[in-house]
DNA sequence: CGGCCGTTTGTTAGCGATAACAATGCACCG
DNA sequence: CGGTGCATTGTTATCGCTAACAAACGGCCG
């Protein structure tokens, strides 16, 4: 049997993995019709590819991906750059097009630790050369948009929570919205203004929240106070809330993040200051934790998974039909109402 | 110029990539020498090498990545197999794994939502498929690794936060060593027993450390309470935390994560009972967070990014040497003492 | 019963790279 | 001045698959 098997000679049977000739020898056909038969061509006589079928599987064959990519300049396999996938709106967002994806692509990540013009561009150079077919950057800050824009053409490219400044497709939550629905909340509950913990300048997202609290304050004649920004980190909203602390005219605050928002939590805790008795507390994101922060945190709901989901939809339609069919609606933000804010005391 | 091109004929010199034929006419090489100063051979002379370059440059020509695995068998591509990325700790894992292997690998991802025998070995067999070069099961449940006894022995396969049960070679930390140092710290302070929320019985996690707490109480000579086992969510934490706060008896609580006992913290200070003048509380994991709960978290630390960094040299190994060269010594948890335990009242 | 047509199968030629081997050129030696 | 050997380059075969075309087969019609 073994000197019947192949021009390889007697000793390579075992070392090597059989390919699509071993199948076609052993079901007694020609090649090509197994490889018809794994392309569910028509015009297979049912006879023919139950032999085909069952020498496939006696042999445990598997087509050579890159054989076939080769011939069909196919890879099924999409890139995902991100920064730092370890926190919560990257991640979540990686899961959610993962999802959407994973039935018809591959989907290779590359996270970047800075979101840098050099490290774009290198990023998208790796999936170039890897052949993938399209590629998905979750791009929150505005050297990434930058970088995108020097991007030659040479593959779909979508972005997702890039603000709505983006050269190219792209998907996004309503920040402004959402910080509007904040801000207006606090007011309505009474409180003269509301002071805002914003994030990183350099984060289209911060920069989008900031402007929606900005507006509402500016639309209901209220004071508008300095930003102080932070990092979007716990740390930072814990330092801002110690200054914030000393400031008795601070009753309300808008937090554009929840981690931030939890290390604000803490410092007026530390300080004497409850809340909401003496000062209101929203944030932005709901992640899972913010129901159990103390108080239980009021905050606006940003649904990731729906935003990779969305950003995986739009750059399937880009790679089908390659014209952009402009950039679906934003995702809408919702204010879940919990009980870090209350009236101010009369 | 366009006729000369190719046999593609004339019309096709724009649709196409630049293929190695190409740069080579435009060098007046062969193809192969430019393959050479591709693959940076010795014997080139410098003055072929800097032409050749210079067409490249010049075509803005990238070889193609299909042709060179067909004939290298190299795909430089490794596959990983998570649980749910959205958590921190798969999340954190991922990126050391990512970090430490991009300058050498793609790292395509496939993240399930349950772990079960039939998801696992779906995955894999796709990542098969894929031909990847390696593959790294972030398993930590007890479904993963019997999944991981039945599969076949196509590929270099590593497995991480399994335990040490597991069939194959694997990282993991020494979640007993941790469980018991917290456990030990609680007693030391005067404790008499130390309570335990679990995790899921299905987590090899949540086993060992259940495992590290009991066997200090048993060495201790402790009262061994029933463990109460949560589902790893603040939610469940909280659930259990409003049973805990009603037993006057219960004086320590070690969590089995953070995230818990975010939700312990929560139901005590709901039901009057301070932390840590009533009750002490301590953790596992480390989040970024935990710093800034309150009270601050006193913890186990877990590095997730070295376990993720370590799981990925184990793969290279096991693909270069072809044989696992027994696995490393686990990473070692750390107690970080913040202020949420305390000595007990007298 | 020959010819036409549709179904089924086989044969040949690529896809774009690397590997193995052959050929060239030049320096150096006896 | 021919032979030897190394550095450099070119030629050919090959990786495993799909696409395009060719051939064989059978049924049906006139």
């Amino acid at each position: 049997m073994a000197s019947a098997q192949s021009r390889r000679g007697p000793a390579a049977d075992a070392l090597r993995p059989p390919v699509m000739a071993d199948v076609a020898r052993l079901a007694g056909v020609s090649h090509q019709t197994v490889s018809r038969v794994l392309n569910s061509h028509p015009n297979v006589r049912p006879a023919t590819r139950e032999k085909v079928l069952a020498a496939i599987r006696e042999l445990s064959y598997r087509p050579n991906a890159a054989a076939r990519t080769l011939v069909t300049r196919r890879t099924h396999t999409l890139g995902v750059i991100s920064f730092d996938t370890t926190l919560y709106g990257p991640a979540s967002m990686l899961y959610g097009i993962e999802q959407a994806a994973r039935h018809a692509y591959f989907v290779s990540i590359s996270s970047l630790p800075a979101l840098d013009h050099r490290g774009v561009l290198d990023a998208v150079d790796r999936f170039v050369g890897q052949a993938v077919e399209g590629i998905i950057v979750i791009a929150p800050q505005t050297s990434a948009v930058a970088a995108l824009n020097g991007i030659p053409d040479l593959v779909p490219l979508v972005a997702v929570g890039c603000g709505t400044e983006a050269p190219l497709p792209f998907v996004s939550v309503d920040n402004t919205a959402g910080a509007a629905r904040a801000t207006r909340y606090l007011l309505d509950l009474g409180h003269r203004t509301v002071h805002h913990v914003g994030g990183p300048g350099s984060w289209l997202d911060a920069r989008e929240r900031t402007r929606g609290w900005s507006q509402t304050l500016q639309q209901a004649g209220a004071d508008q106070p300095e930003v102080l920004a932070g990092d979007w980190s716990a740390r930072s909203g814990y330092e801002i809330g110690l200054q914030l602390a000393r400031r008795p005219e601070v009753t309300a605050v808008f937090c554009a993040n929840d981690h931030m928002a939890l290390g604000l939590l803490r410092a007026f805790g530390e300080q004497g200051r409850r809340v909401p008795e003496d000062v209101s507390v929203v944030g932005f994101d709901d992640i899972p934790e913010a129901a159990f922060f103390r108080p239980p945190l009021t905050t606006v709901r940003q649904d990731f998974g729906e935003l990779g989901r969305r950003a995986l939809r739009l750059l399937v339609d880009t790679i089908c039909d390659h014209h952009s069919a402009g950039s679906p609606l934003p995702v809408d933000p919702e204010l879940v109402v919990r009980s870090s804010a209350a009236r101010p005391r009369a």
